[in-house]
Formats: structure tokens, C-alpha cells, sequence
DNA sequence: AAAATCCTCAACCGCAATGTT
DNA sequence: AAACATTGCGGTTGAGGATTT
């Protein structure tokens, strides 16, 4: 026999996620990592399926998110990497630390087709597509837009080279910088390390029971097999001492924005 | 000022790949 | 090997904010 579903679907919440519910789930994962998203909402106490708390996650509460609009630079990366990969959102976002592929795919959908259908190129084969015969009035905003379409165009294709290279460059750092989600203690060490950058580390420790200077992680063991090890007793503490004071302080004393200046400390959560 | 329309993006859905029993 | 669970991905939707009429 197989394993259990992932939900029922049965009284599960949708929708748009409250302060409280982000606040749950970054207190579990800080308390005891990821392992089996399954069992997370059940542990923190949520009531969604462990698919949209990943989702949630990954696209929205990560600390190592780069929020914001995206540079030129980096919509054209997008263009020259879709040229290549398609629409595959997921390959295109592992050349962006700190951005999803739904970010990307998002701005593809609104800004960067309409940008490129503004400039008469073609958004597969970056070409000019052919247009019918204009009029002379048009003359000079025609001009104009073959001017656009050649500095965008060569543009594009100087990143192309760089991205090449970069593409192997990446793959080796991704490597040696592989940290495996469900290491836990390694994930928290990072987090200590980015909290007391930001000199957070008081309100982390005492929200998330994770001892600075011993380490010890309450659930680091944790395992589909022996959830019943993990103590509720802990998210529930959490939930009725430290939520409170959390919910509270949290979003006068940190935005997630401010961990962006940390990009390159952080770069252990990549995918 | 109100209504209509447009735009953005968080969230959902279904499917495929992968892992586990 | 088969059956099933879990995860990850890409397509799509719709709420709500912004802009235009």
C-alpha cells in the first residue's frame, strides 16, 4: 500500500492568507525545518492543505525573497533565457536568486510580452515580425521603433554570452552550495546566521525555542515516521506565549525587505 | 464622484515526475 | 512491478488596486 493523501480537502480554508496563518507557518518551519509538507499544517496548526502552505512558502514568506521590480538587466536575462528554455519557469527562476517562478512568470505574462509586442519582436525568436506597409505619416515613429527593436535586440544578445557562461558557473556553485531542505539543523544554523545579522537574534530565540549557542533543534529528527515524536506542545507554546508578542512586534520590527541587502549571505536557499 | 476598464500577482488546479511501500 | 503518495511545475483564475472615462 501507498501513503495517505496529501489533504481531503475537507474543511480546508482558501483563499488570500491572514498575518496569523503567515506568522504560524514561519514559526513552524523556523522551529523545525521542512520535511514532509504534508504534516505541516497539521503541526502548525493551519487549516490548509500542505501544497498551498509550500506555495506560500516559496512564493511569499521565503526571507530570501527579492521583492521589488525587476531591473532591466534582469528582464533581459528573462528574454534571452525564454528564448532558450521556453516556458520553463522553474529553469528560467534558478538564474535569479531570491526570485520564484511564479514572480517570473507573473512579470512575463504582464510586462515583458507587452513590451516586446510594443517593439514589433517576435517573443520566441526575438526578431522583428514582419509588419505591413506603412504609411508616411508614420515614418519617423516607425523609425524610432527599428531603433528600439535593434538596441533592445543587441542588447539581448550580449547577455546571451554572459548568461552562457554564468549557466556553468551557476551549476558549479549550485553544487558546492547544495544544502538539502530537509537538513534542518543546517537550514537553522543559516537562519541564526542571517537573524544575528540583522540582530534579530533575541526575538528569534525566543520565539523559535532555537538555542544560539547550543544548537539544538527541538525537531530536528523529525521524520514522516515519527511525528508522533514531535512535541505539539512546542508549536502550541509558541502559539499562545510567543505568537502573541510576534504578531505584535513582527511587522513594526521586520519587513522581509529587510533582509535583501543579505542576498549573498543567503544564497544556501537556493533551490 | 462614480462607474467602467485595465492590470497585477497571489493562489489554485491538474498533471507529470519522482519517491515510497 | 504495481499502486499510491508527494512534490514540483506550468497554466489559469479572480480579487482587489490603479487608472481611465
Amino acid at each position: 500500500m501507498g501513503r495517505q493523501p496529501c489533504c481531503d480537502k475537507v474543511g480546508l480554508k482558501r483563499g488570500p492568507w491572514t498575518i496569523e496563518e503567515d506568522h504560524k507557518l514561519v514559526s513552524f518551519i523556523l522551529n523545525n525545518g521542512i520535511h514532509c509538507w504534508r504534516v505541516v499544517p497539521k503541526l502548525a496548526g493551519l487549516l490548509r492543505c500542505g501544497k498551498s502552505c509550500r506555495l506560500r512558502w516559496i512564493n511569499y514568506l521565503r526571507p530570501d525573497l527579492k521583492r521589488g521590480g525587476f531591473t532591466e538587466m534582469e528582464e533581459d536575462q528573462i528574454i534571452q533565457l525564454h528564448a532558450r528554455l521556453g516556458n520553463r519557469w522553474s529553469k528560467i527562476a534558478s538564474h535569479f536568486p531570491g526570485r520564484t517562478d511564479n514572480e517570473i512568470k507573473n512579470h512575463w505574462n504582464t510586462r515583458i510580452k507587452k513590451k516586446l509586442k510594443c517593439l514589433g519582436l517576435d517573443v520566441v525568436n526575438l526578431k522583428p515580425i514582419e509588419q505591413k506597409q506603412q504609411t508616411d505619416d508614420n515614418d519617423d515613429d516607425d523609425k524610432e521603433k527599428t531603433n528600439q527593436q535593434v538596441n533592445v535586440s543587441e542588447r539581448i544578445e550580449e547577455n546571451a554570452e554572459s548568461i552562457k557562461s554564468l549557466d556553468s558557473e551557476t551549476e558549479l556553485k549550485r553544487e558546492e552550495n547544495k544544502v538539502a531542505w530537509d537538513d534542518s539543523d543546517e537550514l537553522l544554523n543559516k537562519f541564526e546566521m542571517l537573524c544575528s545579522n540583522l540582530e534579530l537574534g533575541t526575538w528569534i530565540s525566543q520565539d523559535t525555542n532555537i538555542s544560539t549557542t547550543t544548537n539544538s533543534v527541538s525537531s530536528s529528527s523529525m521524520s514522516l515516521d515519527d511525528t508522533s515524536h514531535i512535541s505539539i506542545d512546542e508549536s502550541s507554546y509558541f502559539q499562545q506565549n510567543s505568537l502573541h508578542q510576534w504578531v505584535d512586534n513582527m511587522d513594526s520590527i521586520l519587513s522581509w525587505d529587510a533582509f535583501n541587502p543579505l542576498d549573498q549571505d543567503i544564497s544556501f536557499f537556493e533551490k
